[in-house]
DNA sequence: TTCTTTGTGTGCGAGTTCGCACGGAACAAT
DNA sequence: ATTGTTCCGTGCGAACTCGCACACAAAGAA
C-alpha cells in the first residue's frame, strides 16, 4: 500500500481519520468504497441494518417519521464528519428512522456485523460514542428550530449545516427536497430563499444554491446554529 | 440486606431492574437515593456532570438552549425508565443542555466517575447505550412534533410521555410550566388545555392536569406518539 | 423543433400562533 | 380579614405558514 493511500483514506471520512495505525489496518479492511447516489435507501424503519456508511462526499439524512409514514421530518445530517447507522454502535440492529441519501456523494461502506466486532477496541469505541452524542445534540437542536424558529432562519440553518458537510459552495438541491427537509410547503421555500438572496447571503438557479456570505447566514439563524458544531468539535476534531 | 431491600432497589428504576446479582451488588453499592424536588437543577450546559441520576418517580428534563438562553425547548423526558447523564455513557463529561427536575420524585444517583467505571461491565454497558438510543429516537420524535403539530396535539403528547413516567392519572404542572417545555405561549397552552378538556380527555385544575382518557389523548397526538415508547420496549423492557 | 417533464414564481383566503395586556380567582402568609 | 403572589381565563391585532392553484421557464427527449 501506498502512503498517499494511507493519507486518501485518513482525510475522507473525519471519524476514520487519526485513528492509530496498528488499527487503522484490520479497520480498513473491512471497508469498501461506495459510490452514494441521490436518492439511494441506506436504511428502512424497522428493517435490520445491514452496512453502515462513512462518507467522504455528498449528505446524507436521518429522518424521522410517523409509522404511517404521513408526517416526517429531518433529525439529523451526515456528511463526512460522521457516519450512518450509529445505532450499531449503540448495540440495535435497526431504527425506526429512514435514512437516505441527499445530495450524492462517495463512501466507505462496512458491514455492520464487523462494526460490532471492531467496537471491541476502544480507541474506535470511544471516538463512535462521542460522535452519538454529537449526532444527538445535532438532534437537539433540530427540535429547538423547528420549535422556534421561522422558516427563514431554519432555511438558513440547514444551509450552514449542508456547507460544512460539502465543503463547497453549491449545494444542488431543488425547493421541493428542501421542504421535505424541513417540513413545509415547497412555496414557502421559494419565497424564503427569495429573502436570503435579498440579503445576498445566497444565489439560486434552478436545483442549484450557491452560499455567498456564510457570516450572514449565521447571523440569520439567530443563535440556533453552532452549538452542535462546537460539541463535536470539541469531542471529535484534531 | 433483606430480601424486599433488593426487590425494592430494583422495582424502583427500570433501567437498573433486571441485571444479574452478580453485577447489582456492585452497581448499588455505588448508588445513593436522593430527592429530586421540583426546580432542582442537574446539569448545567457546559458544565461538568457530577452524577447520573436513575429516577424512581417524577420527572426530569434535558432542555436544549441557544449559548445566550433566549431559546429553549424540551428535548428529552427522563423518569423512572431511564437516566439522566446519559451522554456520560458516550464518554463525554459534559453536554450544551440544562438538566433540571420538571416534576418533584425520588431516585438514586452516582458519581459520573462510578459509572465510567461501571461501564466496562458489559451487561450495563449494552443496557445503558441501548438507553442512549431510545433517548434519541424520543429527541427525533420531539422533533417532528415541533415541526409538524399543532400545539393540542403536542400538549397531548407530553402528557402521555409524562403519564408514562409518573404511573399516575395526575400531573403536578402549571400552564406557564408547560409554556417553557413546549415553547410557545402560556396563554396558548391555557386555549389548548380547554380544548382538551372539552373533549373529556383531562380535567385541569390550578396546577394540576387529570388524565382522563390516554386513548383519545393518543388519537389527539395524531401518530406522533409511540414510535420512542415502542423502540424503549423493543431494546429494554422485560 | 416540438413535446414533455421538472423546477420555479406568484397570488389569495384560511388557520394557527404570537405578543401584549388586563381582570379575576385561588392560595399562602401575616 | 387583608395583603401579596401565583395561576388561570380572555381579547385583539399582527405575523407567519398553510393549502390550493396556476403560469411560466428551463432542461431533456423525441
Amino acid at each position: 500500500m501506498k502512503v498517499e493511500d494511507k493519507g486518501a483514506r485518513s482525510e475522507g471520512n473525519q471519524l476514520l481519520a487519526r485513528i492509530p495505525a496498528d488499527l487503522a489496518d484490520p479497520l480498513f479492511a473491512h471497508l469498501e468504497p461506495v459510490d452514494l447516489p441521490q436518492g439511494l435507501v441506506i436504511e428502512q424503519p424497522g428493517e435490520v441494518i445491514e452496512h453502515v456508511y462513512f462518507p467522504t462526499g455528498g449528505v446524507i439524512s436521518v429522518v424521522a417519521m410517523t409509522p404511517d409514514g404521513d408526517a416526517q421530518i429531518e433529525a439529523g445530517l451526515i456528511g463526512r464528519e460522521g457516519m450512518s447507522g450509529s445505532m450499531v454502535a449503540l448495540g440495535t440492529d435497526r431504527s425506526p428512522h429512514q435514512t437516505t441519501v441527499q445530495i450524492g456523494g462517495t463512501g466507505h461502506r462496512m458491514a455492520a456485523a464487523r462494526l460490532r466486532e471492531m467496537m471491541r477496541e476502544e480507541v474506535l469505541r470511544k471516538r463512535l460514542l462521542r460522535y452519538c452524542h454529537a449526532l444527538s445534540v445535532q438532534t437537539a437542536h433540530t427540535a429547538l428550530a423547528n420549535a422556534k424558529l421561522k422558516l427563514d432562519a431554519r432555511l438558513a440553518r440547514w444551509l450552514l449545516m449542508c456547507h460544512d458537510r460539502l465543503g463547497c459552495d453549491e449545494v444542488p438541491l431543488t425547493h421541493d427536497f428542501l421542504s421535505i427537509m424541513l417540513g413545509v410547503r415547497r412555496a414557502g421555500v421559494t419565497v424564503s430563499l427569495h429573502i436570503l438572496e435579498g440579503q445576498g447571503l445566497v444565489r439560486a438557479t434552478r436545483g442549484l444554491i450557491r452560499i455567498n456570505d456564510r457570516a450572514g447566514l449565521e447571523r440569520m439563524a439567530g443563535g440556533c446554529y453552532g452549538v452542535p458544531e462546537a460539541e463535536y468539535a470539541r469531542l471529535l476534531a484534531a
